[in-house]
DNA sequence: GAGATATATTCGCATTAGCGTATATGAGGA
DNA sequence: TCCTCATATACGCTAATGCGAATATATCTC
């Protein structure tokens, strides 16, 4: 039974957008920092924020300061319908092309920009199944 | 592992208005005449036909015509999160107050207007857990 | 405190959604 | 064929969304 009630609605619409999947998609498993986002999606720094925003908005995500960086990560919800939904959701990008390459360009980035000093995501604990 | 390439975004968008839901909830284990959703809903015609609209375009519900009557069901998704999706929030419905009620006074509204020739919801097959 | 960097927000615009009202379509019956 | 009933669509409006461009805010360094 859900803890409490939820505003599905608005958790619909959050994830009604090709772009802020792909921002859930690299968060799956670790925490991110924007940066990143911008490199790896290659769409400009405002509506990265944005989509993060509206995610942050709908209690999808949260964030967390790290100097001048800001690092985004999944919040599970409580409600276990919306958890339900979130997990088949996140569960769908491994069959998904696009995903799957933004992953792979994901750990690239990583590896490279630990030269110029942007903070390396922080592993999170293994999303439960 | 999903047999089509869905497009989640849409289904989300299909899924992200309460009157939607509350048509989706009706619809759970049954075909529904259009002429109980505007009663039970207490809303517009057109706004009930044009939500039902959308759930169509999506490829989340389909309709069949008897008659002068069109009767909505709920398409099963052949995308495997898609139809995860779609059962996590149906089952969400059992503990929201409104969708009850719906449900409630859709048992009535479909005994009172056996008398004057409404046709009948049909049942389908119980929803798979 | 000035400058640089990372991120967030604002603004103006085009597109879309949702609504009420009016109208069109489709089927049945006289 | 004309009328009626059930449903769908079109129209005009307002509000919300998504975008690029510009600007604001926060933090760090010097």
């Amino acid at each position: 039974m859900p803890r409490a009630t939820v505003d599905l609605p608005r958790i619909f619409a959050a994830l009604s957008d090709r772009t802020r999947l792909r921002l859930l998609n690299l968060m799956r498993d670790r925490e991110v920092c924007v940066c990143y986002f911008v490199d790896i999606l290659n769409q400009s720094q405002p509506k990265i924020s944005r989509h993060l925003a509206y995610l942050r908005r709908a209690g999808i995500v949260s964030a967390r300061r790290e100097g001048k960086w800001m690092h985004y990560r999944i919040t599970r919800p409580t409600n276990t319908a919306a958890n339900a939904i979130l997990e088949a959701t996140l569960q769908s990008f491994e069959s998904d092309k696009e995903m799957r390459a933004d992953l792979t360009k994901f750990r690239k980035t990583c590896c490279a920009t630990v030269t110029i000093g942007a903070p390396l995501p922080t592993q999170l604990s293994p999303h439960k199944a």
